[in-house]
DNA sequence: ATGAAAGCGCTAACAC
DNA sequence: GTGTTAGCGCTTTCAT
């Protein structure tokens, strides 16, 4: 309760019991304090247990600065989102938060919405709050900077887009195999026709999953004319327009495989405004599994990265750079997978023989 | 680029450059790199110069942690939602983060998942980082923690949910307002028979929004029957379920009012496996504008409470606790106004004279 | 106006 | 095993 010295005219700073005060309680000195919060072996049994009750008895709370700036770790992971409203973040936020808080860190998050100035300045914020590592999960960070902490044995982790250098961890979701599944669903429905929307096409990841969604369609024997390629940008807007040229094709495809599940909902849209009705008279498969898509009408057939294993991944990626003793070289990459998610928005195309038998209706029971 | 001390063993610690290597360079003192740094008036703008340039050079970043310590002050913010991946809270948190970085803060987010545990170790690592202060967005802190905090003069700001004590800040929602804006808007599209599904009764914010709509509907002379007050418990579950109720009735209600927009996209999901069409048989309003309500088919009519306001709100009040010099006491409370965003769930009751001549379809063009 | 030095709360040598 | 002490990087008196 009382502040460790007693300044009469007592300056404006919250009044916090430090170890001094436990050690006093105690009747030892400071290190003992000290090494029995820190579990060190060697104190004596008897001591540990004053010290404990101690600790409860004035409300003792390590300062965790004072910790970092002598241990030279703080105990802090830095987690880079391109935005914490676009769906897809929050439950990466969520599961990376609750690993890293398992293994006493802390998370300091930061969103550069596509903005490079921002990017910057984030990166400065959270190198100089000394976090212990950071996970990337965004592109836009500029290569100069990252080699510079690469050389400094900064822990870094990628998601995807990762600068080309060794020394680092790259998580790699199976975009390819990913779509396969969105693909190999619709084709074991009876689709032929399946259209794709892909994301911007400037940037690598999309590009990535286009070419695997024509392997994939190749690889059944199907083909992909060319207008049943369209360009989206990874979002409801992208989606819609690009869903609306593929309204005015003068044959409608029987399915859309969309490059990621904000596209999708932009294809959901569109359609709605239509007399199409999904998944009765066209198929809509997202990616992602965003929380979104199964609030969705029809909720949304999708391909989920299970967060979960990307938060894994890169909480044991930093962790694995932290406090590794001696610096192991190489790239590590690591291998998150896809799963396919069944909802409602896609079913057999109209007029094949399931869907006459079945009727075309999903099952509309839970979400 | 060399370390403070050229010790021979070099411990593994990151190579950091510290204000001495400043200091050195400039050839001044690190007294008066600090305060250069600070930006104190006194500083010969000569040496200011010159500190800067070596600051530049060796690439110097002041360490927050040290100055943290010295000062008292770690310029961080708790924040505290009950769960992340609540589609309310990721923009709340964005724009709390652009807020406090403005400011000069960082945030540190932690989600209590309703967990009273979880909750608890989350204020004490909070406090234990040594936030300058804390925005509670949930409710289920123990009061006691509180009281002590409160004591301390720790500045805390609380949404809604506060308990009942002294030199705290409040943020208020207006429900009632709220409430009153959708029944508002339902009555003027012709509307009779509302119905409202409830969040759970045994929360004191659903409540205040029940009393809120039965007083709206008793200003507007309109009466409610029982059967048109349904519980539900604030997630699309309770929603479907309450729906569900209102379906079974031998008259479907024209509309509903819904305490939470997961709650009306439960309703939505519900009706969605029926034949009832929205809202051409029945309009369905919701409540706080939720990222997923312009998602959804139909986009959903919704109440916004505007979380720019909120966030705002909370960092300004965080702040004038922080950095006043004379405690204010008494308990502040902020007002948050709330705003009708009118979408596509809600329309004229079928059959009434301007849905005959307008038709019941509402335009569809932008979500 | 500038520098020397004390010390924020803690850990880790180093003595005993 | 325990205590004493020297810093971690910085701000802030207190001299000059």
């Amino acid at each position: 309760m009382s502040p460790s010295k007693d300044n009469p005219t007592e300056r404006r700073r919250p009044a916090t019991v430090s170890i001094r005060d436990v050690a006093q309680r105690a009747g030892v000195s400071i290190a003992t304090v000290s090494r029995a919060v820190n579990h060190i072996s060697t104190v004596n049994a008897e001591l540990a247990q004053r010290v404990w009750k101690a600790i409860e008895e004035v409300g003792y709370l390590p300062n965790t600065q004072a910790r970092a700036l002598v241990s030279g770790r703080s105990k802090m992971l830095g987690l880079i989102v391109s935005e914490i409203t676009n769906p897809f973040f929050p439950e990466l936020v969520q599961e990376f938060e609750n690993l890293a808080v398992a293994q006493g860190y802390e998370v300091l998050i930061g969103s550069t919405n596509y903005d490079p100035a921002r990017t910057e300045s984030l990166m400065r914020r959270l190198l100089q709050r000394n976090v212990d590592g950071v996970a990337v999960m965004t592109f836009g960070v500029e290569e100069d900077l990252v080699k510079k902490l690469v050389e400094r044995e900064f822990p870094l982790v990628f998601v995807d887009a990762a600068p080309d250098l060794s020394n680092i961890h790259v998580l790699k979701v199976d975009y390819a195999e990913g779509i396969r599944q969105g693909v190999q669903h619709l084709a074991a429905l009876g689709h032929r026709r399946i259209a794709f929307i892909s994301g911007p096409l400037t940037q690598r990841s999309p590009r990535a999953r286009r070419e695997a969604f024509l392997k994939s369609m190749a690889e059944l024997g199907l083909k992909v004319p060319p207008e049943h390629l369209v360009e989206g940008s990874h979002n409801m807007e992208g989606g819609i327009t690009a869903m609306e040229r593929l309204i005015a094709l003068p044959e409608l495809p029987t399915a859309v495989m969309c490059s990621n599940d904000m596209t999708a909902i932009g294809a959901l849209h569109a359609l709605y405004r239509t007399t199409h009705k999904v998944p009765e008279d066209i198929s809509v498969v997202g990616f992602d599994d965003i929380h979104l898509a199964q609030f969705m009408l029809p909720p949304l057939t999708t391909v989920q990265m299970s967060c979960r294993d990307l938060a894994a991944a890169a909480v044991e990626g930093l962790r694995a750079g932290i406090e590794q003793d001696h610096p192991r070289h190489g790239r590590r990459e690591w291998h998150i997978p896809t799963r396919l998610v069944v909802r409602q928005s896609s079913t057999f195309p109209r007029g094949s023989l399931p869907a006459l038998v079945s009727g075309t209706q999903p099952k509309r029971s839970g979400s």
